[in-house]
DNA sequence: TGCCAGGCCCTCTTTAGGGCCTT
C-alpha cells in the first residue's frame, strides 16, 4: 500500500485544527476552522502557537515518518534532484543537501515542509511589492505559522483583489520588507531540523512567489540560505489532472479547493491561501502518490527560478 | 510613442501564438 507522506491513515498531524495561538503582536487571529475575514487586522504581526510542544510531537512524528519511509522506494537512492542552471557558488551548496539527502535513510526527519503564500501589489517582480506574507509549517507544534502585513512603501493599486489598503500597511507596527528578512529568516529557521533542509511550497512559486521573495531579498542584499528549496504546486496540479483525467475547469487555487471541498472565505489574503493550500498539498500528493523524496525532487532553488529562461521549441 | 510580467503548457505547433496562473 502507498500513501502520501502528508495522507497516511496511522499518521495523524495536528497542524490544521484544534489549534491555540501565540500572538508576538496583533489581535487578528486566523485559523483554519473559523473562516477569515478580510477586515483589517490593526495589530499586523501574527505568529500562532499551536497545540503541543514540538519536541514531544517530534518524537511521535519521527516515529511515524519512520515507519512511512522505510520502503525501499522511499530512500535516498531514488532522490534525484536537477542541478541544471545553478550557478556555481550555489552548486557546491547544493551538492551538500544532495549528499546530505544521499547519506541519510531516514530523509524525512531532514525536511520541513512550510506552505506559503504572498500577497503583493500587482504581478511585476521588478516595480511591484509584497504587502502581505503567510507561512505554515505543517508539522504543527508552537508558532508554527507566521504572517503579517508588509509596509511596501507605496501606493497599493489592486486593493479590490486582496482588501489590503494603503492605509493599513501604512499603520505603526507594520513592518518594512528590510525589517522583515532577519525575522522570517529566524522563523525558518526556527522550524527546520538541525542541518536539515526546507521545502517552501507555494502555488505558481516557480514563476510568482519565488522570484518576487528573491527580488525583495535581493534589494537587501540578502539571499536565500542554501538549505531551502521550493515546490510549486502548480505542476503538481496539472499532473493530477492530466494523468487522473478529473474534469478540472482550472488548476487555480481556488478551483482546486473547489475540486477538494476546501473552504476559502478569504481567497487572496495571504494565510488564507496558505491554509487551503496546505489542504490541498496532501490531496495532490496522495493522488500522485508522491512521497516526500518525490516532494523533493520536485523542488528547485530560488536561483533555478530566476535564471531560467522560457523555453524554445 | 508605445509599452507596461513572465514562464509553462497546449496545439489549429515546432521558424508560433495564445491561455493559464500568480496579485
Amino acid at each position: 500500500m502507498f500513501y502520501s507522506f502528508l495522507q497516511v491513515p496511522r499518521c495523524r498531524f495536528n497542524t490544521l485544527a484544534d489549534f491555540s495561538r501565540f500572538r508576538l503582536l496583533g489581535s487578528r487571529i486566523y485559523g483554519l476552522e473559523g473562516g477569515h475575514s478580510r477586515k483589517s487586522t490593526g495589530k499586523p504581526f501574527i505568529a500562532k502557537t499551536e497545540g503541543r510542544n514540538r519536541t514531544t510531537q517530534n518524537s511521535k512524528l519521527s516515529k511515524i515518518k519512520r515507519e512511512i519511509f522505510a520502503e525501499p522506494s522511499l530512500t535516498s537512492a531514488a532522490v534525484n534532484v536537477n542541478t541544471t542552471g545553478i550557478s556555481q557558488p550555489y552548486k557546491a551548496e547544493y551538492c551538500d543537501i544532495q549528499q546530505m539527502i544521499a547519506e541519510n535513510e531516514d530523509l524525512a526527519n531532514l525536511v520541513t515542509v512550510i506552505v506559503f503564500d504572498i500577497e503583493t501589489t500587482g504581478f511585476s517582480r521588478v516595480s511591484d511589492r509584497i504587502i502581505e506574507i503567510g507561512f505554515r509549517d505543517l508539522q504543527g507544534g508552537e508558532n508554527s505559522t507566521f504572517q503579517t502585513l508588509v509596509n511596501p512603501e507605496r501606493y497599493i493599486p489592486n486593493s479590490h483583489v486582496h482588501g489590503i489598503t494603503t492605509q493599513m500597511v501604512k499603520r505603526p507596527g507594520v513592518p518594512r520588507m528590510g525589517e522583515l528578512i532577519p525575522i522570517l529568516l529566524q522563523y525558518v529557521k526556527s522550524r527546520q531540523q538541525p542541518e536539515g533542509i526546507v521545502l517552501l511550497v507555494a502555488h505558481n512559486a516557480r514563476t510568482f512567489d519565488v522570484p518576487f521573495l528573491y527580488h525583495e531579498f535581493s534589494r537587501y542584499s540578502t539571499e536565500f540560505p542554501p538549505n531551502w528549496l521550493f515546490v510549486d504546486t502548480l505542476p503538481l496540479a496539472r499532473e493530477v489532472k492530466k494523468s487522473r483525467g478529473l474534469k478540472l475547469s482550472s488548476i487555480s487555487l481556488t478551483a482546486l479547493g473547489d475540486f477538494y471541498n476546501i473552504v476559502n472565505n478569504s481567497a487572496h489574503r495571504a494565510m488564507a491561501d496558505v491554509d487551503a493550500l496546505s489542504l490541498i498539498l496532501p490531496k495532490l500528493t496522495f493522488d500522485l502518490k508522491l512521497p516526500i523524496s518525490g516532494l523533493v525532487k520536485e523542488s528547485f532553488r530560488g536561483s533555478d527560478a530566476i535564471n531560467s529562461k522560457k523555453k524554445t521549441r
